[in-house]
DNA sequence: AGCGCTCTTGACCATTTGATCAAGAATTAA
DNA sequence: TTAATTCTTGATCAAATGGTCAAGAGCGCT
């Protein structure tokens, strides 16, 4: 829908590429700025290209939005689908977890139109957060529980277990401003986290004997 | 600077009213739709009066947002301010948990709308992020540090487990939405969360005898 | 080369929005 | 009461911004 309606069905090899500029563009810009905050001449410019060449591509401020929106979200979960059932426990957190700091270190802008949208109600992303979103934390709340019934790692809350991890993670990549301000702008401090939030997490789930 | 500029440099009755008014409608509106995305008008609306008198109180809009984020700023750093050097190691930061958890809960706006000035890069209030909340933490951090230097508590790094303790009880302000989607719209969870983020807090504090 | 389709953009439009102003209403102090 | 001051707002403005359009440039296929 977002896309031009030519008569043929096939992409344009300057389409795919045009879109590509685009999307990667309007990150940037979204990402700064929040949707209300970034215009469309912001983001043409970013992209090198006039508005009205990249409203031929997207006809609308919020298609181009729920395109980049889009593209965030299927790399934003799949860490969390990596998880094995029949792993070893401690382990298997410990790959989630840095999985997910790699995210905020090496896509930290991915993170924040994320939080963004997160922020203010989720207006474009309702859908995806009480459907996939949802189902896929169901399922990894199903695993960590069958984990603790076995006695292998100690009760604890899975969904707020997720939720601490997600918290912990994205914080470095969403508060960056604030970390840096704090710790200065050597970004060493992300495997100092790492290791300290692996570190929190196993020991609290450290099976008691 | 923001208030306007009588003869009389005492604040009139209807003056003091009329500000937190505002400041009170801009901290709603400013919350749910970011600096750019909300206009003068909806705060105006939501205070109750005109456009032009609500800018005879506050001569432009980064008046009035500048103006609730200070008010917000200082009761954020409160709760950290009242750690016990010589309390209880993990009392004392089992309290701090139960603070911020509490601002959290109670005052989710505040939290979103430091989180979304966070995310832009903090354009309004880079100075009190190297200044006074930076000091705040590194004497935090001191503390934290003697505790670790006593045997009170296990080593870790002071300022992964304050961002930690941010991150985990923030979230539950600034990702209200996605909280929500996961685990219904009960608030039931807040209680949950708590218990969960001082459990895997302290365990993680815990001497290694 | 020639033709149809795709791509590109300067000029333009309508709406939104931050901000101003003048003039009247309400409040306060004497 | 009265006069000075403060408070309030309808009307209005200029700039910013999302989106359109027509016309021309470029590309790919035969």
């Amino acid at each position: 829908m977002a896309e031009p309606q030519p008569k043929t069905q096939t992409k344009t090899r300057i389409q795919a590429i045009n879109e590509d500029i685009i999307l990667s563009a309007a990150l940037e810009v979204f990402s700064a700025f929040g949707y209300r905050g970034s215009t469309v001449d912001q983001i043409a410019e970013r992209a090198g290209m006039s508005k009205p060449n990249l409203l031929y591509y997207f006809h609308r401020k919020d298609d181009i939005y729920r395109a980049v929106l889009e593209k965030t979200l299927a790399q934003w979960l799949t860490p969390l689908r990596g998880l094995d059932p029949n792993g070893e426990p401690l382990a298997e957190i410990a790959r989630y977890i840095r999985a997910k700091m790699a995210m905020s270190r090496d896509n930290p802008k991915a993170s924040r139109l994320f939080a963004n949208e997160m922020l203010h109600g989720a207006p474009a992303i309702g859908d995806f957060l009480s459907g996939p979103m949802k189902v896929l934390v169901d399922d990894t709340a199903r695993i960590i529980k069958t984990w603790i019934a076995k006695g292998q790692i100690a009760a604890i809350d899975p969904y707020h277990l997720i939720f601490s991890i997600w918290a912990m993670t994205q914080h470095y990549a969403d508060f960056d401003i604030q970390v840096r301000a704090v710790l200065g702008a050597d970004s060493e401090h992300f495997a100092d986290a790492e290791t300290t939030i692996i570190r929190l997490i196993q020991d609290g789930l450290k099976p008691r004997s």
